[in-house]
Formats: structure tokens, C-alpha cells, sequence
DNA sequence: GCCGTAATTTATTAATGCCTAATATTTGCT
DNA sequence: AGCAAATATTAGGCATTAATAAATTACGGC
């Protein structure tokens, strides 16, 4: 089967947005990829007619077993990208994204068996999110919102959710990058700002910055 | 300005073809990019319109400036992806030809340069074809065809003009590289087949792959 | 059962890139 | 020079992709 970028793009774009197995409505993903309504039902019908997608008119859509594969496979490609892009070639950070985002779509199964093989079979991208398995298996991680922490309480920064290259930026300044412990010493009242302990340097960062930090508890840490 | 692959394929086409600074035939593209010649001219007045090709009806076709640059832009990022593949992603000889006619068009600025610095800015490809520089400027290197060689020279293997894998795999067996030492023991005659000394084995070639291998004279060896 | 929001249908637009068939031009031959 | 063969260009289409606006329909909550 041949999907032109397009196809993948939608397909990425509805498994991003349906968390366990909930359908998405044509809004969400006509919003989400900035095109009209009108173009999203015409798109999501041709993935349906390829069998990619389960839609049902008014109802929403919900990725087919195949279709799940597929965005999967994109998503492995971007992250694996990401991770290459950062470790053997030298990007920073905040670069990685946007390269990957164009490569993803054009690389090969052996491409992306050569870099995985490069990066002895990572698990992990640089933003702590997890890389689905080539069979297609997106190995899950437990962490929460940081703004859902509690003051005293030691984490490991897991992933972070924006891809905006300034705040990346940002928090590669501050230090508050995946794998990096940090305490919550302070937390302000009224989604006020947090104050932390990165790498025993206090910093404070505002709340919507924090909403976008998804962080694991460290058992035996903290208060 | 924003360039469809169809557009990059048409320059590289018509570069590729043009040598010094002759016109090259509607007919001579349309064959080589396996296209009706009607497709060709259409396409032909469209680069022209975008001041890409010098074009006269009848008189066949030319690069301007920028259409030579936006060429060897394309051909410097395939012969450097080849090396990259090659050298540092372990693909083998025969493999980094189509995986990189696909890349080159998607890879960005950035990803050029990494690569280039990587490579500590190589000027020839695997095979051996020069690399044209960031400025586009072409280096150019004198070989010879092999079928004009005399018997009992001796001459480095310069470049491989066919792309065909599977002579590039039977190549690689028989050891006829880029930057091998070789020696014409005997020539048949009447475009028969070359009799060579690669690494101390003889080797006896057809004339027909004999022609696609291009060679530099070694001074003071052979006879 | 009505109303507003959401979703779909329908009809268009625009670009890319290809094709065949018909015509025009150039070139090479005698 | 004149004519036929080889080349090239026009004209007219076609398919695909991806988007849109406007009109219509469906659903869910009150």
C-alpha cells in the first residue's frame, strides 16, 4: 500500500488524540491538523474505505487494528529520528523535532532498522517518550503531570509534551530535561508557579510550563 | 521557492545530460526520465518559467544559473547521503543508490551540513563520482574510460557510471572499487572482453562493463 | 419536540503530472 | 531545392490529491 503524507499525518493525528480506544470526532482531528471539517470527514472516509480507520457517520472515528500499525510505525520512525538526530548527528534539543517530523514519512524499513541498530534498540526518545516496538507495541510508562506532585517529593523528569522549540529550549537552559531528578520544594497556590531543586539549583518555573512535565515518583524520596 | 521531486528529478536529469554547455533534446530527457516527450516539453516550459532552464522550442533545453545550482544541490545531497549510508549506517555498496535517490529530496540545509562535517567534507562518492562543493562547484577529476586503457598500464579505478545493482554487486565481488589499483594484462580484440590484475587475481571482464569504469592513469607503472 | 452544535454532503477549485493524437518544425538525403 | 523521416510541440484530456464554502442533515439536551 502506498499513503502519501497526508494519510500518515491523519492516521498520526487520531491516534494522538484517542486515548484507549475512544473515538475521535471529526472536529478534534480537523482542528488538530488545521484543515476544515469538510476536509477531515473526506480524508477520514477514504481511510475508512482503505480500512484503515472504523467511522461511523456522526460517531466518530477510531483507528482499525491496521491503521493503529501504521501510525505506530510513523511514530517509531519520528522518535527513533529524534534519538538519531540528537545522538550520532549532533542537533540539539529543540532541532530535532522539525527534521524528524519531514524525515518520518520518507525513510525505509532498512533505514530505520539501521538506526535503531545504532542505538542498540532504544526505548526511550529524547523527550522521554516511549518507541513503539517494530511489531507495533508502544511500551507504556507511568508518570503524571508535575503539576500533580507534591511538595517535598522527589521525580524523575519521564516526558515532556510540547514540542513548542522555544519552551524546549527553555528547559534545556534550566536542566529540566528526561532522566534528570528533581525535587518539588515549593508549590504556589492557584496554578501558581513551582519551585524546584534541578540538579541542587532552585528554579522556578510557571504552571503551564509544568502542566507540559510528566514525571515518575521516586519511592523512598521526599517527605 | 518550494520544488516538487518531479522538478529536482527534471534538473538532475537534464544536468546529468548536459555536458559543458550543450542543449540538451526534449527526447533525451523524456527517455531518460522514462516519460512521453509531451510530458517532457511541458514540464520543460515550466522550469523555464521559473527561470530554471534556458528553453527554445526546437532547440532543446539548457540550466540556467539557478537551475545548475538547485542540480548539483540535489546531486551533492545523494552523493553525500550514498557515503553516509555506506559509511557510517553499514549499508553496503549496491544498496545506497535507492535509498538515497529517495532522501535526497527531504533531507533539509542542516542535515547536509551535519552530514558533510561528519564525513570531514568528502569530495568523491563511493563511487568515486566527485561531490559537488556547498557553492555548487563541481570538482572535476580526469579518467579515462577503461576500454581506451593500453595493456600492461596500470590505473586507480576512478568512478562507476552504472547504477544497476546488480553490476554493482558483481563489481564489488570481483573487487573493481573506486581507489583500487588495477593493470589491463590483455585487451581482445574487436571489443572483446579486458583481461585485468585487481589485487594481485586476474579477473577477465566483458567490454560492456568495461565501458562504465572510468580510470586515472598511474604514472610510471605498466609497461 | 425544538434548537443549536457538530457533522456531512455537494459542488468547486487548484495544482501536479501524466497521456494520446494531431500538428508543426527541423534535418538529412537525394 | 524538395521531400520524407525524425523530433518537438500543441491541444485536449484524465486521474489524483487535497483543500474549500455553502447547504443540508443528525444528534443530544432541555
Amino acid at each position: 500500500m502506498i499513503l502519501s503524507q497526508s494519510i500518515e499525518d491523519y492516521l498520526k493525528t487520531i491516534f494522538s488524540l484517542q486515548s484507549d480506544d475512544d473515538r475521535v470526532s471529526t472536529t478534534q482531528i480537523a482542528n488538530s491538523l488545521e484543515v476544515s471539517s469538510a476536509s477531515a470527514t473526506n480524508m477520514i472516509k477514504r481511510l475508512a474505505e482503505m480500512g484503515l480507520v472504523e467511522y461511523q457517520s456522526y460517531k466518530g472515528s477510531r483507528l482499525t487494528k491496521s491503521g493503529k500499525k501504521i501510525a505506530l510505525e510513523i511514530i517509531r520512525h519520528h522518535r527513533l529520528l529524534e534519538l538519531y538526530l540528537l545522538e550520532v548527528m549532533g542537533y540539539s534539543w529543540d532541532e530535532v523535532h522539525d527534521e524528524a517530523e519531514k524525515l518520518e514519512h520518507h525513510i525505509s524499513e532498512q533505514f530505520e532498522d539501521k538506526i535503531a541498530k545504532l542505538l542498540d534498540d532504544p526505548t526511550h526518545d529524547p523527550h522521554g517518550d516511549p518507541i513503539p516496538t517494530k511489531e507495533g507495541i508502544m511500551p507504556e510508562m507511568e508518570t503524571d503531570p508535575l503539576v500533580n506532585g507534591e511538595e517535598g517529593q522527589s521525580y524523575i523528569v519521564g516526558r515532556v509534551k510540547d514540542q513548542n522549540p522555544e519552551l524546549l529550549r527553555y528547559l534545556e537552559k534550566i536542566g529540566l530535561l528526561p532522566g534528570i531528578k528533581i525535587q518539588i520544594k515549593e508549590k504556589g497556590p492557584f496554578k501558581g508557579p513551582l519551585t524546584l531543586l534541578i540538579e541542587d539549583e532552585k528554579q522556578v518555573i510557571g504552571y503551564d510550563v509544568a502542566k507540559n512535565i510528566f514525571v515518575a515518583k521516586i519511592k523512598g524520596h521526599g517527605a
